[in-house]
Formats: structure tokens, sequence, C-alpha cells
DNA sequence: ACCAATATATGTTGGATTGATATATAAAAT
DNA sequence: ATTTTATATATCAATCCAACATATATTGGT
């Protein structure tokens, strides 16, 4: 899958410029799934153009430059449901935040609880902000994803919350005991 | 933080060679800190050895390329410190999977649902390979990352679990009562 | 015994991608 | 009044990745 697919996706939900792609690929509600800068997003979209996946009018504006504004054709919905038959790729994730706790014992344990509760503030607000985002959905799949996100960055907020207490150099005897080999899955029904 | 913090973190715990680094990189314990590739990789570490960050001893074998195995010195212990002091990045989260369930209203249900359960083992598999590798584990940084590694994972296995009934259409009766404002924090203690 | 595939090991390269920058204006904040 | 932020498109140097090339050992199937 890549930035087309992406582009395709989004146009798929409804018009929009490249301007606004970026947003949504950066931050909003589209910012899990693909890598996408202006490097990528403009070139892909004047291809597609070309390509007649999607049309383009051009909406002339006082003084700020023309806003593009592109749809989706028929053709382009038609590649968007080839590229999301094939199977996904492995989940990518990569946390700067986890390798310095990897390399804790190298660093002074002032430095490492600070990066901690850092963490946990984040976390916290994240969570929050996921939460909010999700009250007003409707439609399956969004709501599927929005719960998805709750359930993951809920536990990575639980964890760190409890880890507060986390000692470069001992292993604290709240965290020992933890360690049962039987996975105790709670019937939670 | 960028593939030279990456390799100087992984050449603190012990020599290694760059097809090593790679390795560990893609698929093993330091696979979800820093995205790398040889061609990234081997370069950083020639550079890196010029600068003194490292040394490199050759070691000729019979027959194989002359195995480069990469040390530490003190200089890059301290532009390792340095590198780890500075404010972490945003985790960085990218799921392609994600992106198939927020179209799924234009997929069939079959479809969809084959996705779902194949992620489900997905999940399940992997939960028990974390699960497996952070058995012998000691060191309290490791253990941190590895715990955090088990709850993260094992709320998405949880999450996908309960939810293979997933439809396209309809909002299962099941879903929609979830949606309580209140977090319900069950004291896990 | 033979062959194919995989693993070890280093390195290069074409094409793709990122992050920064340039341009231009409006609105909001200080 | 002035700085910052937001809207909006686009380019480009620097970087990076996936794939390939090279060379040999090992494993496993037939």
């Amino acid at each position: 899958m890549n930035i087309r697919t992406l582009c395709l996706g989004i146009l798929s939900f409804g018009d929009a410029t490249g301007y606004e792609i970026k947003k949504m690929a950066e931050d909003g509600l589209f910012s899990h799934f693909v890598e996408a800068s202006y490097g990528s997003i403009y070139p892909a979209l004047t291809r597609m153009t070309d390509e007649d996946l999607l049309t383009c009018r051009s909406e002339t504006q006082d003084g700020k430059p023309d806003k593009k504004i592109y749809s989706i054709t028929q053709a382009g919905r038609d590649e968007l449901t080839t590229a999301l038959t094939t199977r996904p790729k492995k989940d990518k994730f990569k946390s700067e935040f986890l390798f310095i706790m990897l390399m804790s014992e190298h660093l002074d344990q002032d430095h490492v609880s600070e990066v901690l509760s850092h963490r946990a503030q984040e976390l916290a607000d994240e969570l929050e902000m996921i939460r909010a985002c999700g009250e007003h959905l409707t439609k399956p799949g969004p709501r599927f994803v929005n719960g998805y996100g709750q359930a993951v960055m809920g536990a990575a907020n639980d964890y760190v919350s409890k880890n507060l207490n986390f000692s470069t150099t001992q292993i604290e005897p709240s965290e020992v005991p933890e360690r049962s080999p039987h996975v105790t899955v709670e019937a939670a029904e």
C-alpha cells in the first residue's frame, strides 16, 4: 500500500485539496495508516489526475492561490478497492520513548523518571482526545478503528501509570510477582 | 533520533557486525525503535568509525567475506547519552490493517471477516512470542519495554477477538452500549 | 548425491521520500 | 503594530529504502 491508496481512501470520504489531505494524514483521523508529506502527496495527485483516477476543479480565490479540489472517479474507486483487497503489511510501531527506556541503565534515575511522567501525561491527553473523537462516530468502520485506538492507548496509559516508580537499577518488588506464566484471561463478559 | 543512535545503542549492549545490527533492528528485540536498512547502517558504521565513535576489527573467515566487528568507544557512549537525553519524538504507529477496516464499508463482508480473523491469529501469535521473549529478561530496562509490549499487544488482541463478528453495514448491538462516558478502570490489584 | 532454498556477510545503486524552504495572503494572537 | 499561525501549492537537496550483486555455507527435500 502506498501514498496513492491513502489519497484515494481519503477522497472516497469526500472531496479535498492536497493541503487538507496532508493535514488529515499527519494529525487527523487518517494519521495512523500510511506516511505522507507534501513532496509525495502533490505529485501523486497530479499523476492520478492524469490517469483519470481523479478529477480536479480549480476554485479561484481572492488573493490566495487557486484551491485545487480533487474528486475520486469510478476508475479511482476501482483502484482503491483493488488496493484494499491486497493483504495488509505488518503494522509498524516505532518508539523513541521505548528506546530510551531500554537504555535506561545508562542514564540517571532523575532523568528517566522525568521522561516517564512526561509520557504518562502525553498518553492521558492523547487517550482523552481519541475518546472525544469517537463520540460522534456512527459508521462501523470508523467506530472499529476508534475503539481499537482506545483499547491500545488505554493499555499503554495504564501500563505507564502503574510503572511511574520504575527504577533503572533495581527491579521493583511490585513488578516481580507479575511474571506469572499462566495468562489469566478474565472472561470479560 | 536517527540510525546512528540506534547503532550506538545496540553496540552498547555488545559488539556486533552490520549484518547482525540489521537483523536485530528489523526482527529482534530492537525492532520497535528506529527504522534501519543496509543502505543506512553500513554507511553509518563506516562514518562513525572514522569519527572514532566506534572501532572495527576484521575477522578473516575461511571462504566467507571478512567479518567486521564493531565496538563502541567512550566517545561513542558519550554521544549515545547525549542523544538519549533529547526529548523523544512522538511514537509512530502505522497500520494498513486499520486502514482497510476504516474503509470496510466499500468492501464485501466476507473479505473483511477473513481479514479480521487472519489478524486475530497474527496478534495471538505475536503476543505469545513477546511473552516467550520476556521470560528470561532480568534487567529493568528490557523488562519495562517487554511489559509495555505485552500490555499493548494484549489489548489489541482482546479487542480484535471480541469484534470478530464485526459487520460492515450494521452496528452490532453488543458494541453500542459500550460507549459509556465513565472510564470503568478496574482496580487491577 | 543433487539441487534449491535459506542463512551469513558486505556493499552499491536507482528511484522514492522526507524535511525544509519559497511564495503569497488572511486571520488571530500578543 | 507586529508576530505567529493558518491556508494553499509546489520544488528540491539530502537522505533513505528496497532490491540487487557478490560469494560461500548450511540445511532440507527428493
